[in-house]
RNA sequence: GCCAAUGUGGCUCAGGGGUAGAGCAAUUCACUCGUAAUGAAUAGGCCGUGAGUUCGAUUCUCACCAUUGGCUCCA
């Protein structure tokens, strides 16, 4: 007999050898339909696993995420099987289960189309029909080579090749279709009840651009139709707040075909966006003791190679001129650092000078390549709340703590902070082509960081390759409306460009050293965050942050002139206003101004004019009556000036 | 840069080898109106750009440009 303890404590008692489903069906047998997977001692495992010695058991039902998961990588297998059946020369690559959903890579001569996508899901359907059980078995590393040899899937070989010589593998085979995995799955593909491919696309093989592109089909899977539905629908209603469609139709911003790729045109509602959220930046900041500076926009290639830029990022940057051809090569700026440290370079710098914190509002050009532009969020001309810090080695963590509060602030005001994640970006010691620096200095430079972040109990996940050339950053990184993921604040801490730059400063002891440099952004670049302020709001800004806050609507003409004394009372105040003057019922001017999300409209009539008052529609609340204009304006006053984001 | 899809008036889209339509927006006129669309009329397009096939291309082919999703890269 073996003692199995469950999730909740209670301890049952079953012949070795009871299999993960006898337990869930001794539970009940709803239970058992809802299974998908278990864990086992914290191990997850497939329901036909046998219990030999005494455990805790927990299973899982698909609302668990680590049973959406098996749920999902089986579906992913079914996938595949389908797709071997419909095109027999499709190699196998990977599978796995993802956020949301899976996907399975091949390589095939042809293209997958939509029309294939609904062949393929046809095909699934029978698989699932067929409730084809899905048996675990293992080969030796040498007997699994000749195995996906014989089956002619290289890729497989490349996989299993690169595994240590003694290892042994597990495969899953489910009717004729058989796949290297280290599992677990559902116990047949019956169990699979609701699935969808959504989208066909291309990955190169490994992650590598070196290597060939794969096609890659993702699709999702749910317990029920109805929650598929559901998520399917959810993802719809997301994309109408996708900020390159919406931002767009606001009349934020634009683009040209004869500008440019990547190049957005800020309209006056998105540039007074941006405007006002600079004022904010560069105001709070200034209160936080830091200082503005304004940086030339190209330089010579001469002061990109002390940095290392032109050896490590010269495919991003705009280059004017040829090196041997030109007497003077010059390139846009990617980023501010070297040109800050020539102001820090201005004069002999004390130990007593720190820290100095410069910030800048700062333009980048970034050559990225085509394809890589998105909206606002990824593109080639950007501005960005850049800083750098001086410091000695004893001010570091409370400097970085500071720049981190900073950061903190600025999302919690506008209201991103609970949609973040932190991200700990270090180096990868393979990727000698990237990263300048030695070991020993790496090591230090990320030590410290982890430490500051152990102290400051910040929850990250380490992201190997993902540091700056130079440094190890912590990135805040928050995800888009489908779901991709994108650095929204950077912090880093860097070593090696004051030594490069020849920064000192006179300590004490009257020696010279090098500060440690902090690079930050306080709110990141503000491109990218109007376009996520774009979608977490849907367009419907806070009253501070809205390009206009109040539109005024006088009923028939009568009432436009008493409108614009109004209007001017508001601006008068640092309000901004509009008036909607046009000959329209007054239906139809709330319907736009609705549409246009404006936070206030102030329906003007007759009765209004006489008495002084202003008839308040709020967007969020509708008709809120009618009001001395006074009792308004201090009540947009309070809002505003508080930064409600409510 | 790579894989795929897309590109038709300001916007959303239909159409299709014989030089183009709808709705909304715009303009004009009438209506002077109380909380999400008043009615009528008018104007607006070399069907992304260039080349090829054809008697004839917006439609077919190719190249380029741009947009969208993904990969790689990155704030």
């Amino acid at each position: 007999m073996v003692k199995v303890t469950l999730k909740d404590g209670s301890v049952l008692e079953f012949d070795a050898g009871t299999t993960v489903l006898q337990v869930a069906e001794s539970i009940s047998q709803g239970l058992a339909r809802a299974a998908v997977a278990a864990e086992v001692n914290g191990e997850v495992v497939s329901l036909t696993t046998t219990l030999d010695t005494d455990c805790s058991l927990n299973i899982l039902t698909f609302d668990a995420d680590a049973g959406k998961k098996v749920y999902r990588h089986t579906t992913s297998h079914i996938m595949a099987q389908a797709v071997k059946r419909l095109f027999p020369d499709a190699k196998l690559a990977i599978g796995p289960a993802i956020d949301n959903g899976f996907y399975y890579e091949f390589d095939m001569e042809g293209t997958f189309t939509q029309d294939s996508l609904t062949k393929i899901e046809q095909e699934m359907k029978k698989i699932v029909e067929e409730k084809l059980p899905v048996e675990r078995f293992e080969l030796p590393r040498a007997e699994a080579i000749r195995f996906m040899e014989e089956k002619g899937e290289p890729y497989k070989v490349e996989l299993i090749q690169d595994l240590p010589e003694d290892a042994t593998l597990s495969f899953y085979r489910q009717g004729e279709f058989v796949d290297l995995c280290a599992g677990p799955h559902l116990p047949n593909t019956g169990k699979v009840k609701a699935f969808k491919l959504t989208q066909v696309a291309g990955a190169y093989w490994r992650g590598s651009e070196k290597n060939k592109m794969l096609q890659r089909i993702y699709g999702t899977a749910f317990s029920d139709k109805k929650e598929l539905n559901a998520y399917l629908l959810q993802q719809e209603e997301a994309k109408k707040r996708d900020h390159n469609k919406l931002g767009r139709e606001l009349e934020l911003f634009t683009t040209s075909d004869l500008i440019g790729q990547g190049l957005p045109i800020l309209l006056p509602k998105g540039a007074k966006m941006i405007q006002i959220l600079q004022r904010f930046v560069e105001d709070e900041e200034a209160k936080r003791g830091w200082q503005l500076t304004k940086t030339p926009y190209m330089a010579k290639s001469d002061l990109y190679k002390v940095s290392g830029h032109w050896d490590h990022y010269q495919d991003g940057m705009f280059v004017m001129g040829e090196e041997g051809k030109d007497d003077e090569v010059f390139a846009l700026r990617p980023m501010t650092c070297p040109f800050q440290y020539q102001a820090y370079l201005n004069r002999g710098r004390s130990y007593r000078d720190l820290p100095l914190r410069y910030n800048e509002t700062s333009t980048l050009f970034r050559n990225e390549s085509s394809g890589e532009m998105h909206g606002l969020i990824r593109v080639r001309q950007f501005t960005i709340s850049e800083g750098h810090l001086m410091c000695l080695p004893e001010q570091l963590e409370d400097e970085f703590r500071s720049c981190l509060e900073l950061a903190i602030y600025m999302l919690k005001t506008l209201g991103l902070y609970e949609d973040v994640s932190y991200r700990f970006s270090q180096w990868d010691p393979a990727d000698k082509e990237k990263y300048i620096g030695t070991q020993e200095q790496w090591d230090e430079a990320q030590g410290i960081m982890q430490k500051i972040l152990d102290h400051l109990e910040i929850p990250d996940k380490v992201g190997v390759g993902e540091a700056a050339f130079y440094g190890p950053k912590l990135d805040i990184q928050i995800k888009n409306v489908f779901g991709k993921e994108d650095t929204l604040i950077t912090i880093q801490i860097d070593q090696m460009l004051a030594e490069k730059f020849g920064m000192v400063y006179v300590d004490r002891d009257g020696t010279k050293k090098h500060p440690y440099i902090i690079h930050r952004t306080s709110i990141g670049c503000y491109e990218r965050t109007l376009a996520l302020l774009i979608e977490k709001y849907a367009g419907a800004f806070p009253a501070w942050l809205a390009p206009v806050q109040v539109k005024l609507l006088p009923i028939i003409d009568k009432q436009v002139d008493y409108a614009y004394d109004l209007a001017h009372k508001l601006e008068a105040m640092g309000m901004r206003v509009e008036i909607d003057s046009r000959n329209e019922k007054i239906g139809y001017k709330i319907r736009e101004a609705q549409l246009e999300k404006v936070p206030y409209m102030l329906v003007i009539g007759d009765r209004e004019m006489e008495e002084g008052k202003v008839a308040v529609r709020s967007r969020g609340k509708g008709d809120l009556g009618a009001m001395p204009f006074e009792e308004f304006a201090s009540m947009l006053k309070e809002e505003v000036d508080n930064k409600v984001i409510g």
